[in-house]
RNA sequence: CGCGGGGUGGAGCAGUCCGGUAGCUCGUCAGGCUCAUAACCUGAAGGUCGUAGGUUCAAAUCCUACCCCCGCAACCA
């Protein structure tokens, strides 16, 4: 049982069969804002990513290039994690399915279910499109006035192949699974995610097919390594890996995930094999499994053929780690689909972190360092409307919490940029640069508050922009080791006298290059 | 009758469960300020809330029919 001071969460594992794209990008970087939130706020926080190695498609990739399906997965592996690294990405472990701890994770998981009686040998047959690389259901074919028979999708020929294959009493969950989705509304999100996949198990569940015979790159069966299992356990037990399970040790109690982040595409296997398969094994169930929409570059679904693939280390060198983690999270209500273009993120990130927030501490930042002595100022007595303005920031813990809690990654932003709205209201209301010749004691004051409202914005914003804040923090001399959620309260309020380094702009705006675009 | 989501000022969305002055962000226009990253602040214009009926003193919100868009429809990360 995982203690309430741990969190644990997951990415999927990527195949890293092709090159990642923003779609890859954007669960890892929600992910990560949420393992960063939880860290800062106190928490023993694990959190995993990897890349899911194995299948048909590897090796005959490798094949194609003349390589190992090993040597293929070691060199896009490596790419993925890269790719983390350069999205600022804070994961504590990477999984890859090929290693050994996975094998020795998800034949244990095998056999437990196999010794629940689930799981058994039978035959697993359909039309199959050699180009497709899939079966079909009859009603998907049609024989042609040749006498061939294709599926009506691209209208490839299909040919019957059957298949010796492990089967899984999948059928025999329908009422559990059922059970436990009503008794734990949480457990899917959002809401319209649960209905879909609940009107999906009512519908009835087939056995589940999970494992094969036509390729060896996989992770072998117990006792018939004539077999290696199929996508879904190999790949799923990779949550279960990253806790060193089946092994006691250090990372045990993380175990149940507090929330695995996956797409809307496979929702139906971590909402429903994945919790099967564990009910199986006598393992306990994840807390939630949490999926967001789709990307899509200026309304149209991304995709090879229509050449508007975009990849993630572009983007980010393009507009700024920081800057992309911040359109991305606060562009798209996490959970929908949302479209991305280079116009939306330039608006946004011109906008919101530049103007509002850039320019707000440049603005009294350089008032400080012209007019205190590079000093951060003393404060004057508070008046009514200072002490509501530092309320509000200090409360901004306390509010997105529940937010963070469902995984409403944009509401959390949006009440932190209410601040920041307020903060410019503030400023330009009191206009300190008009009390500095009427009032000087009041403009210390005035400036006095505003640095300190950016300092704990600059806290509360540090899971979505980790460096950029750092530096904001950097310029307001806040010691590194007083930059948690904790800090976030008068208790911790800028101490009057500092010495403040030279203001520098830490959010510049994005000047089209050239004109035209 | 397969299941589900959605159609709200130029764009993107909230509001619909629990009917009662239609709200937010961006954009546009006007004014203010000059501390600041041509940024910031204030104000304004702009919507018959997909269509047609119905219930009601009153409907974006409830009921009925219809039109349009988008997902899902099982072994496909």
């Amino acid at each position: 049982m995982s203690d309430t001071n741990s969190f644990y969460v997951t990415t999927p594992i990527f195949y890293p069969n092709g090159e990642p794209h923003i779609g890859h990008a954007y669960t890892d970087i929600a992910s990560d804002m949420l393992a960063r939130y939880h860290r800062l706020d106190g928490k023993d926080v694990f959190f995993l990513t990897g890349t899911d190695e194995h299948g048909q498609k590897m090796q005959q990739t490798a094949e194609k290039e003349g390589i190992s399906p090993l040597e293929l997965a070691d060199r896009n592996s490596a790419v993925f994690r890269t790719m983390a690294e350069a999205l600022s990405c804070s994961n504590d472990d990477f999984v890859r399915t090929t290693e050994e701890r996975h094998k020795i994770a998800c034949q244990t998981l095998w056999k437990l279910v196999a010794e629940k009686g689930d799981l058994y040998l039978g035959k697993y047959d359909g039309w199959y499109s050699v180009r497709q690389e899939g079966y079909f259901d009859e009603s998907e074919t049609i024989v042609g006035e040749d006498g061939v028979r294709r599926e009506k999708e691209l209208g490839s020929p299909v040919e019957w192949v059957e298949e010796e294959s492990y089967f899984f009493k999948l059928s025999a969950y329908q009422d559990k699974l059922l059970a436990h989705y009503e008794a734990n509304l949480d457990f899917i999100g959002p809401d319209s995610r649960r209905n879909e996949v609940i009107s999906f198990v009512k519908s009835g569940l087939r056995d589940l097919s999970v494992s094969r015979t036509t390729f060896d790159w996989g992770v072998p069966v117990p006792d018939d390594d004539r077999h290696v299992m199929y996508v879904w356990i190999d790949a799923l037990t990779n949550y279960l890996t990253g806790t060193g399970w089946p092994q006691k040790g250090n990372r045990s109690h993380f175990w149940p995930a507090d929330v695995h982040i996956i797409g809307k595409d496979i929702i139906r296997f971590h909402a429903v094999y994945w919790p099967a398969f564990l009910m199986a094994a006598g393992v306990e169930l994840p807390k939630r499994i949490f999926a967001h929409g789709f990307l899509f570059n200026r309304g149209e679904k991304m995709s090879k053929s229509v050449g508007n693939v975009i990849d993630p280390f572009s983007l980010a060198k393009e507009y700024g780690v920081d800057q992309l983690r911040y359109f991305l999270l606060s562009e798209v209500p996490f959970g929908q689909d949302g479209n991305y273009s280079h116009s939306a993120i330039i608006n946004r990130i011109n906008a919101d972190l530049a103007n509002d927030l850039g320019n707000l501490a440049q603005r009294s930042l350089s008032m400080i360092a012209k007019n205190c002595e590079g000093r951060v100022p003393e404060a004057g007595e508070f008046w009514e409307s200072d002490k509501i303005i530092l309320a509000k920031a200090y409360q901004l813990l306390a509010e997105t919490r529940p937010a963070i809690e469902c995984q409403k990654i944009h509401k959390a932003l949006e009440l932190i940029w209410k601040v920041v709205a307020d903060a410019n209201k503030y400023f330009a209301g009191n206009a300190p640069w008009a009390l500095k010749k009427t009032d000087p004691e009041r403009m210390n004051t005035v400036l006095y508050v505003t640095a300190e409202l950016i300092r704990v914005i600059a806290i509360m914003a540090q899971p979505v922009m980790p460096e950029s804040c750092g530096r904001l923090l950097d310029l307001l001399c806040v010691d590194e080791q007083q930059r948690n959620f904790s800090n976030a309260n008068d208790e911790y309020a800028l101490t009057a006298g500092s010495n403040l380094p030279a203001p520098q702009g830490v959010f510049p705006r994005y000047v089209e290059k050239n004109s035209k675009d």
